[in-house]
DNA sequence: TGTACATCAGTGAACGCGCGTTCACTGATGTAC
DNA sequence: TGTACATCAGTGAACGCGCGTTCACTGATGTAC
């Protein structure tokens, strides 16, 4: 075999983390094939050698853009608060902060195209669906409420406030609205899930 | 002067109204100029005696789409209720329905392409932007709470909390995880902004 | 160690298609006589 | 009341363009001798 056993894999991964950026900045629709290969540092020719269509990119770009940010938000809210399971007024603390709010490209797919994600064709609906079920799992693991009813519904809410939080800053028309939203949702999670308030 | 003098303004409704219908349902990037007209029941050609651009049109359907939600929020909410002038909580039931969650081209614009929305080119980004603006202090006109400050994080966490909800339940792999998301961001909302709860 | 070779990851021109937009036209309408 | 006319809302063919996808090829690579 004329090539490393994983070079074609590592070529892979470069074109799924281009696309998984690229997707979350301009949305599925607001990028091509051939943008994402230049941003991977290839031509769009050599595409299909590693992905059936572009809906295979966009599933893979998705699976990979979830992982990611639970992994980012884990780690940012257990560094935050010194504890190893957060709980999740902290996670959403994490999720609605500034720097979520500037890096659409390294941050929630869902909060990014969500929408459009939901309204795409078979492949891409159901990693969707997957991807908010894996969410509201991982949530509600945070929860620090007794029943686990309790717990699925305070994750739900969380999420849902966290997701359209985000969305309502990014669409906000000036910066200072951003960070009003921003804030407000922090402290509105706080007093849902009965935490105490913590930072600003 | 051949034409009546509002037929033309009559014919702009129309377009605008299958337009906002159109792009609620299939995002403003999935649905083309054509296929608007002909919802309209018009040729495309026509289409440039109407408007500068399809960027004009998404704009005006935009501000169609948030009238509309508003008003039907407000009349739904204060059906359900019995009351003039029903609470933040209330909006939300209206808001978190399963007639909601299956119509979103009669539904809220921003759950639907919010985030596209804020991606767009100035025009819409513009209007976007106003649009929450006035969603805010509508909802805040709804809030029981005293004090100014804790009517504006009512709302906001509410409407972050709606939209994401909504989001969320529309992402969702199988109906019954659907159902289970709008029922617990509903409970969520109450429990945040202090109301007792209503119905299920 | 050096060289000829087979492999296959990546290249770039080309395709068909649908899009937003333009424009010469058609024909339904209200008005003037 | 009836008819010729000017207006302009709406039609449909055509445009240039960028898209997803295909394919004949190129050239860097590890292997065999």
């Amino acid at each position: 075999m004329p090539w490393s056993e994983d070079h074609k894999q590592t070529t892979r991964e470069r074109i799924v983390a281009a696309a998984a950026a690229a997707i979350r900045e301009h949305g599925p629709d607001g990028v091509s094939v051939a943008a994402i290969m230049k941003r991977a540092g290839l031509t769009h020719g050599g595409f299909y050698a590693h992905f059936a269509s572009k809906e295979a990119l966009i599933t893979a770009a998705l699976a990979h853009a979830m992982a990611g940010t639970l992994d980012w938000l884990d780690t940012t809210a257990a560094q935050t608060t010194g504890e190893d399971l957060p709980g999740v007024a902290d996670i959403a603390d994490a999720y609605l902060s500034p720097l979520h709010f500037e890096h659409p490209e390294r941050g929630c797919p869902l909060a990014a195209c969500g929408a459009e994600f939901a309204r795409a064709d078979e492949e891409v609906r159901t990693a969707c669906g997957e991807s908010v079920h894996a969410y509201l799992r991982w949530l509600g693991q945070h929860s620090q409420s007794a029943k686990r009813a309790e717990r699925a519904q305070e994750a739900t809410g969380a999420l849902a406030a966290m997701i359209g939080g985000m969305i309502l800053a990014r669409a906000a028309a000036d910066p200072a609205e951003s960070r009003r939203i921003l804030a407000a949702v922090r402290g509105f999670v706080r007093r849902a899930t009965g935490d105490g308030q913590q930072g600003d």
